[in-house]
RNA sequence: CGGGGCGUAGCGCAGUCCGGUAGCGCACACGGUUCGGGACCGUGGGGUCGAAGGUUCAAAUCCUUUCGCCCCGACCA
C-alpha cells in the first residue's frame, strides 16, 4: 500500500476530549474517528487493526470446533419476553417499533436468538454438542461511554455459544474456549490474566473474565501472589489485616457534632479500624443494616448477592426507621432487624454510633451486643490477605477483554431448547457463552504498548508489517531502491506500507512512529550511495544499516519470528 | 441519573468577566527557497461563534430554554 494514496490523517495535536492514551493515539493516528459519544468509525488503518484479530479469532474458534454463523442485530421483543430479560434490563436496550407497532430491540448480546434457533432445530442427543458463534456488531445503550473505543455502545464481539447435554459437556466446552482464549491473547501480544467473575445479568453460576492489565481499565482485580488466586473485586473474598484486640468495657463516649467514621476517629484519636460502620439499607423486602469495619467499605455487588436490589437509605428515612439520625446509629439492641455485618468483625471490641443524638459507644462485641448474619461485603483491597492462603494480596487495574460464562439451562430452558436423550426423556441443553471485544484487545495493546512518539504494535496486530521510507522522493535512486523492494516485499507476501509522499524526512519519521507499525525501512541518500539501507525497531529505536541487496532476507526473517 | 467542565475555521486555542459586528497557531491552496526528526518567506481561501428565544441602537459576549461532547460518581453481559 501507498501511504499517498491510503486514507491515514494523521494529527499533530491531540483532541481535546480524549483522555486515554490508546483514544488519543487512535485518533491522532488516523485509525479512528468519533461519530458521536460511543460511537466510533474505523478507518482504513483502524479496520486492518481489527482485521488481524478477528482473523485469529476465527482461526483458534475453528480450532476448537466452533462454527461461524451471523444473526441478525434487529431482534423481535418476544423472544427477550420469554427469558425475562425484555424488562430485566432496563435503559441499556436499544428498543423500537416496526410500522406495524411491533417491539423490536437491538442486540446487547445473543443468547436469546442463538437459543431460539437451537430450540428449533436440536431435537435429539444425536445433534449435540454443537458450537456456534459470530463476529458481529452489539448494540448498549450505555450510561457513560468512555475512553474512546473501550466502552462504546456499538461495537464488535466475538460471540459464541455452546450447546451440551450435561454438565460434563459443558466443562469440556468451557475449558476449551478458556484455553483458546489464552493463545488468542498470546497471539495477539496482550498481557492477560484470567479471573473469577460476577456472572450478573447473565445469570448462571460460573463465570471468568479475561483481563488486560493497564492503569486505563475500569475493573480491578485482586491477586495472591502466593496461591495463584485471581478475582474481580467485584466478589474477590479478602481478610482485612487483622488489629490488636483492645479489653474496651462497654462506655458512652459524648462524641457532640462528630457523626462520619473519620471525624469520630479523629476526635477520640482512635484509628478508623476500631469502628463499626453502620449503614442503613432500603430493600424490596425490609430494611437491612450493614456492618463494615470503620476502614472498609462495603461492596455494592457483594451485598446485591446477598439482599438483591437495594440502595442507601436517606437521611430521613433512617430516623423514621432507627429513630436516630444517621450519624449515630449502631447495631447494639437491634434484635428485631436484620443485621449483614463482615467476618472481620467477629473478633474484636469496637465503636459505633449509641443510637443516641451526639454519642458514640465503644467497646461493642459481636455476639454479646449485636447479632449478625455473617458475609463477606467488604471491598478487597491492596494489602489485605488472601482468603485462601493468607498472603498479602495485590489490587490491579485492568481492561476487560474477553469473558467466559457457564449459563447452564437458564436460556435454553426459558426457550423450551430441549433434547431427548439416549432414553427419550426430554432435557433442556446446557449452554455456555463466551464473548471477546477486538476493539478492547486493540485498545489494551495500544495501553500496554505506546511511548511519548505513538503506537508500538504488537507485530501480529500492526495493520502492516513494515513501512517502508524512501525519504527523497526526488532522488531518482532512491525512488527507484524503493520501488524494487516494495515489489519484493509484496511478492513474499508482507504486508508493506511505502511512505511515498514527497514530504520533509521529519514529517516521515514522525507519522511513521505515530503509526507505530513495528519495523521501519528507511532509504536515505547517502546510505544508498554506499549500497545501504537502514532496518528500524519501533519499540527499541534501533537501527541497523544491512545492504540493500539482502534487505529482503533480513526484513523476512524479521516478520516471521 | 447526580456533580463538574466545555461547545468560536478541519484540529488546538484566545476573545465572553467589562456588549461595538471575530482573531492566533497548525492544517489547506498557490509561488519561491529548502529537504535525515512535524522547515522558512510571501499570497490566499475558509467561521449562521452548538441551536432557539429574549434584552439592547448593537450580542460570540448579558438573560432564558435547549442540544451535543468530555470528566468524576451511580449504573453496566
Amino acid at each position: 500500500m501507498r501511504f499517498s494514496k491510503m486514507f491515514i490523517p494523521t494529527l499533530r495535536e491531540a483532541p481535546s476530549d480524549a483522555e486515554a492514551a490508546s483514544h488519543i493515539l487512535m485518533i491522532r493516528g488516523g485509525y479512528v474517528r468519533q461519530l458521536a459519544a460511543g460511537l466510533y468509525i474505523f478507518l482504513p488503518l483502524g479496520w486492518r487493526v481489527l482485521g488481524k484479530i478477528t482473523a485469529i479469532l476465527k482461526e483458534e474458534m475453528d480450532a476448537i470446533g466452533a462454527q461461524e454463523i451471523s444473526m441478525p442485530v434487529l431482534h423481535p421483543a418476544e423472544v427477550w419476553q420469554q427469558t425475562g430479560r425484555w424488562t430485566a434490563i432496563g435503559a441499556e436496550m436499544f428498543r423500537l417499533k416496526d410500522r406495524n407497532d411491533r417491539d423490536f430491540c437491538l442486540g446487547m448480546t445473543h443468547e436469546e436468538i442463538m437459543t431460539w434457533m437451537a430450540s428449533r432445530e436440536i431435537r435429539s442427543y444425536r445433534d449435540l454438542p454443537q458450537t456456534w458463534y459470530q463476529i458481529q456488531t452489539k448494540l448498549r445503550d450505555e450510561a457513560r461511554p468512555k475512553s474512546g473505543v473501550l466502552r462504546t455502545r456499538e461495537f464488535i464481539m466475538k460471540d459464541s455459544y455452546s450447546f451440551d447435554t450435561d454438565e460434563q459437556g459443558l466443562d469440556h466446552n468451557y475449558r476449551l474456549h478458556a484455553e483458546a482464549y489464552h493463545r488468542i491473547y498470546n497471539r495477539c501480544g496482550v498481557k492477560f490474566m484470567q479471573v473469577e467473575s460476577d456472572p450478573g445479568m447473565m445469570g448462571g453460576g460460573y463465570s471468568h473474565e479475561f483481563m488486560a492489565p493497564s492503569p486505563a481499565g475500569e475493573d480491578e482485580v485482586a491477586l495472591c501472589p502466593k496461591c495463584g488466586y485471581a478475582a474481580n473485586v467485584e466478589l474477590a473474598s479478602s481478610v482485612p489485616p487483622s488489629i490488636a484486640d483492645e479489653d474496651w468495657q462497654t462506655e458512652e463516649l459524648h462524641t457532640p457534632e462528630k457523626r462520619t467514621v473519620g471525624e469520630v476517629s479523629r476526635f477520640l484519636k482512635v484509628d478508623p479500624a476500631y469502628f463499626i460502620k453502620c449503614v442503613l439499607m432500603i430493600t424490596e423486602k425490609e430494611p437491612v443494616l450493614v456492618l463494615v469495619r470503620g476502614d472498609q467499605e462495603v461492596h455494592e455487588k457483594k451485598l446485591a448477592r446477598i439482599v438483591d436490589s437495594h440502595r442507601p437509605a436517606q437521611k430521613n428515612e433512617v430516623k423514621d426507621i432507627l429513630g436516630i439520625e444517621a450519624g449515630f446509629i449502631g447495631p447494639m439492641g437491634r434484635r428485631n432487624m436484620k443485621i449483614i455485618a463482615d467476618p472481620c468483625l467477629k473478633q474484636g471490641s469496637y465503636i459505633s454510633g449509641a443510637n443516641r443524638q451526639h454519642y458514640h459507644v465503644k467497646g461493642i462485641k459481636a455476639d454479646r451486643d449485636f447479632f449478625a448474619e455473617w458475609h463477606d461485603i467488604h471491598i478487597a483491597r491492596q494489602g489485605d490477605f488472601c482468603a485462601v492462603c493468607g498472603a498479602e494480596l495485590t489490587v490491579e487495574r485492568v481492561i476487560e477483554i474477553g469473558n467466559i460464562f457457564k449459563l447452564g439451562t437458564k436460556y435454553s430452558a426459558a426457550l423450551k431448547a430441549v433434547f431427548l436423550d439416549e432414553n427419550g426423556n426430554e432435557k433442556p441443553i446446557v449452554m455456555g457463552s463466551y464473548g471477546i471485544g477486538p476493539a478492547r484487545i486493540a485498545a489494551a495493546a495500544i495501553e500496554q504498548n505506546y511511548d511519548k512518539d505513538g503506537i508500538i504494535w504488537p507485530r501480529s496486530l500492526a495493520p502492516f508489517d513494515i513501512e517502508l521510507i524512501p525519504l527523497n522522493m526526488n532522488d531518482t535512486a532512491t525512488v527507484e531502491a524503493a520501488e524494487r523492494l516494495y515489489r519484493e516485499l509484496q511478492q513474499q507476501h508482507i504486508d508493506v506500507l511505502m511512505d511515498d509522499r514527497d514530504l520533509r524526512p521529519g514529517v516521515k519519521f514522525k507519522d511513521a512512529d505515530l503509526i507505530g507499525i513495528p519495523t521501519q525501512v528507511i532509504l536515505g541518500e547517502k546510505n544508498l550511495r554506499e549500497g545501504l539501507v537502514e532496518i528500524k525497531n519501533r519499540k527499541t529505536r534501533e537501527t541497523v544499516k544491512v545492504n540493500i541487496e539482502k534487505a529482503l532476507d533480513t526484513i523476512c526473517s524479521l516478520t516471521t519470528t
